[in-house]
DNA sequence: TGTACATCAGTGAACGCGCGTTCACTGATGTAC
DNA sequence: TGTACATCAGTGAACGCGCGTTCACTGATGTAC
């Protein structure tokens, strides 16, 4: 049931080895884990085959993880790391000299630019990063932050918060807002992904986007 | 990998069959694979479960079904069909004596609502219908129309529609509208049903659910 | 500087599981005469 | 009204697959003396 691309397994790391010890094995799984789920999303994520292309034996993967469940959860926690870097890329763009009122509007609009963009340059990892892998066996993992130490969601309730202090939006409405440009954006990050929206060209991809952040900002 | 609730299977119809036909068997699997999807998604519509549930051997499934994927998209569309008919009843409910104006942003909210209401009672109903399950091998399905002859798309088309005839909705921004309405319903459901909203009791999700619908209705 | 030994990363073999699907079949039905 | 026969729904047995995980092991490393 993989929806996302196929990559051509040819050029695939071979398991060369001469060593008996591998040297870094958690790394190499850990790498192994995220190029799957790059390529096919959380189910892609197989223990076997991640031991595989580490070159090493299926049950060697014990030693650095507990099992199959473990790995997927730091591959997930290396999605979510990874938008958030993407967020914090788009942030940083954002013109220095706008007014404060502007500059809010543009940092939320550069975390709702990335979120999009992630889910559609890297929809297997974007899937990886918010599919819920079976909760109920292990506590909610710490999602993993960008290189500011704020994770993607606490990145977007900052940039609400610099719309209260701006002025643009009134403080009544701050609470739970997070939930609904969430909402918004996960669910279009959907249709552009595996939805009806699949098929649209990447221009047309950007302007849908940017419309659902106007309706977003306006809507608020 | 099933994320929803988890059902008792004691009170599983037995196999009773006295009849070497079936009599109905398309049909029994039909709804079997309906109430496995109901209970844990469209992965849990397994072939070989469903006809355990209709008392007959696992291949017997090949002479109404050719693959495990069409009984899935048998499911499917039932699950639109239901979805359909629930927006149907919300929208029945809309107050007659209102104005043009005021019964086309009911109508919109109705639609919202039972959308948001079907994935909450029927998470693994709703999972099954928006989840797309391997397109590459099959031409779209046409999706299942309600008891009005319209699928849950086209009703929410329908509603917009209104909204522009009422001069609430300027013509304009009318073209690709389903599609910011459709995402914002479809993340907050995502949220509600699979995300960090899950925990919320049903009063507060039927707040964040309106507040929602506001900043649709007000953002489109 | 050299040797004994504990540590533990990776091996080899195997397990049980449940799945979708194929094959050649058998038995009940309903239609043609 | 009775019989022959075609149809085809459901059976029985088996297939290959790949998975996660467990067990007892072996071999290289690095530390203590």
């Amino acid at each position: 049931m993989s929806t996302y691309k196929i990559v051509s397994d040819a050029t695939i790391s071979p398991p060369e080895r001469s060593t008996y010890r591998h040297g870094d094995l958690r790394r190499a799984l850990l790498e192994a884990g995220i190029q799957l789920a790059r390529a096919g999303g959380p189910d892609a994520v197989v223990l076997r085959e991640a031991t595989r292309r580490a070159g090493v034996v299926p049950n060697a993967a014990y030693r650095h993880f507990a099992s199959r469940w473990e790995l997927l959860q730091a591959v997930r926690s290396a999605a979510l790391s990874a938008l958030a870097r993407r967020m914090e890329a788009e942030l940083a763009r954002v013109p220095r000299g706008a007014s404060p009122a502007d500059a809010a509007r543009a940092s939320l609009r550069a975390i709702g630019t990335a979120y999009l963009r992630f889910a559609q340059e890297e929809t297997g990892l974007f899937h990886t990063a918010f599919a819920i892998p079976d909760e109920t066996r292990g506590e909610p993992i710490p999602a993993k932050a960008g290189n500011s130490g704020r994770n993607p969601f606490q990145l977007l309730g900052d940039a609400l918060d610099r719309l209260v202090d701006a002025g643009v939006l009134p403080p009544e409405r701050r609470p739970g807002a997070e939930y609904l440009a969430w909402s918004a954006v996960r669910g279009l990050a959907m249709l552009l992904t595996e939805g009806p929206l699949r098929r649209l060209t990447s221009a047309e991809r950007d302007a849908i986007g940017q419309r659902l952040l106007d309706m977003v900002e306006k809507g608020l």
